[in-house]
DNA sequence: GGGTATTTGTTCGTATGTATT
DNA sequence: TAATACATACGAACAAATACC
C-alpha cells in the first residue's frame, strides 16, 4: 500500500514503517551516517524540517523527534528562524597538574583570553571556607571568569582566595589577566593542583548562555584545588567545561 | 476568556498563558520546586501524564516536554508501563591515581563485583597499539568489564594488555576477578596510572542498557594508562562512567 | 501463565507564535 | 514588511512495556 513508484528522489530511502525500529531513529540514524559520510559537511546547513518532513515522508514532527535526538549528541546545532548545521569540529584542549591556561593554549598555538564577569570580596560559604581550610564566614576573594580560545568560550569558572593573604588581587587579575602572574606577584613562584574532583551533567541557562552550547550538551564540572610551595591552600576553583570543546587530561 | 473561578484544586497553580514563558517550561520549574520542597519524595511516584495534564490544564505532549526536561537533567526516572518516579540521590565514589577499584568500594563500604561480559585476545587496533607502547597489530588481550556497587552499574571498560606479557590473564582474571589480584600473579606489585584522559558526552544505546541511565544523562569517558615500577605500560583502559553515581576525584 | 488494565512512547494532523533574514 | 523556519500547543489514535489479578 506504500511503496511510491519512482517519483522520489533516490534520498528518500524508504522508512521501514512497523518494524521495531521508531521512525524518527531511522531518521535520525539515517542523517548521522550521511553527515559522517560527509554528504552534509562541517558547518553546511541541513533541509529544512518540512523539506526533510517530504523527503522522508513523515509528518515534520517525527523529524523533529529525530533532531532533537540529534542536537543532544551534538551533531547538529538548531536556530530558531535561521535553521539547522552540522555542528563545527571540537576544539580540543588539555590541562595537567602543574600546566597554566595561557600556558597550555600557546602550546595548542591558540589565542587564549581569560575574561573577569564578576569579582566580589564576601564571607567564604561553607563548603568555600572548607576546602581552603580557612573559619566558615573568614573574607574571600571571588573572581568569576570566562576562558576563550580562539574566541570560543572554554570553560566558566568562580575562583576562590583567602582575602587576608592576596589584597588588591581583583584588581592584579585585572591588569595581568592571569591568575599565575597575579600570584607571582605574591611572591609565588609555584603552585600545584593538590586535588580535582570531575563530574559530568547537563548545563544550567547561565551556562548554556555564556558557554553558547545546546541544551543537551553536557558539561564537565571540577573542583580544584591550588596549594603554594608549603601546601597552603591557595586557591580554590569551581569550573564548567563545554565538554564538546575540551578533554582534560591528567598527568601523574 | 480563561481563567478557571475557583473549580479546580490549589495545586492547579493555574499556568499564565501568552507570558514570554512557554507552558512545558512552568510545569517543569513547578515540579521542579515541588521536588526540591520534599512534595515528592526521593523515589516516590510522580502522577501519571494524564493526570499532570488535568492538573494544569494542557495537553499531554504538554507535560511530557516539561518531563523530558526534567529526566535529561536527572531529576526524575521514566520507564515505560511502570511510571515516573523521583531520581534516587547518587552514590559518591572516588578514584585516585593509585586507588584500585576494590579497595575504593572497600572504603565507602559498598559491595564491589567486576563483571566480565567479554574478552578476547586479538591484535592492537592502531590508538590500542600507541598507547601501549607496542607495534601495530602486535596481539592484546582484551577484557570488557562492568562494575558494581551494590548491585548498581557504575562504568564499563575496555581493557588492553600486552599479550605476551600476561600469558592467560582472562582465566585468571576469571577468577580473581580484579585486575591488581591478576597482576599480582605476574609478579605486579604495584602499578601506577600514568595519564588519565577525561572527556563527557551522552551515552550511546549500549551504555544507556549495560549502566541502566536514561538516554540524556552524561557519562564521563576516560582514557587510562597504567604504568609498572620500571615505567611499563601495562595496561590501557577505555571506561564510562554513569556521571549520575561517581564522581572522579584525582589527588596529585 | 495468561489476560487485562495502566502508563509511557510514537505518529499523524492542525493551528498559531516567535525569531531571523 | 514579508517570507521563511523553528517553537509551542492542542487533539486523536494506536503501540509497547509493565503491573496486576
Amino acid at each position: 500500500m506504500r511503496d511510491a513508484p519512482d517519483d522520489r528522489p533516490l534520498t528518500a530511502s524508504s522508512l521501514s514503517r512497523g518494524a521495531g525500529v521508531a521512525l524518527w531513529r531511522q531518521i535520525s540514524e539515517t542523517l548521522e551516517r550521511e553527515i559522517s559520510d560527509g554528504v552534509h559537511a562541517a558547518g553546511a546547513r541541513l533541509p529544512t524540517e518540512a523539506e526533510l518532513a517530504e523527503r522522508f515522508g513523515v509528518n515534520r514532527h517525527t523529524v523533529r523527534r529525530a533532531m532533537a535526538e540529534l542536537e543532544e549528541h551534538g551533531l547538529i546545532d538548531v536556530t530558531q528562524g535561521r535553521g539547522t548545521f552540522v555542528h563545527l569540529g571540537a576544539i580540543a584542549y588539555l590541562i595537567g597538574r602543574r600546566t597554566r591556561f595561557h600556558e597550555n593554549m600557546r602550546r595548542e598555538n591558540r589565542h587564549a583570553r581569560l575574561e573577569l564577569l564578576d569579582s566580589a570580596i564576601e564571607p567564604a560559604p561553607t563548603a568555600v571556607a572548607r576546602e581552603l581550610e580557612i573559619a566558615a564566614g573568614v573574607r574571600v576573594i571571588r573572581l568569576d571568569t570566562r576562558s576563550h580560545a580562539d574566541g570560543l568560550p572554554l570553560s566558566l569558572a568562580s575562583h576562590y582566595f583567602p582575602a587576608t593573604r592576596f589584597p588588591g588581587l581583583v584588581e592584579i587579575f585585572r591588569e595581568t589577566g592571569s591568575v599565575t602572574a597575579s600570584f607571582a606577584r605574591y611572591g609565588i613562584a609555584d603552585y600545584t593542583r593538590k586535588r580535582t574532583r570531575v563530574s559530568a551533567r547537563l548545563p544550567d541557562s547561565r551556562e548554556q548562555r555564556l558557554l553558547e552550547i545546546a541544551r543537551t550538551r553536557p558539561v564537565m564540572a571540577t573542583e580544584a584545588i591550588n596549594v603554594d610551595a608549603e601546601g597552603q591552600v591557595v586557591e580554590f576553583g569551581l569550573s564548567s567545561f563545554a565538554s564538546d570543546r575540551i578533554q582534560l587530561v591528567f598527568e601523574g
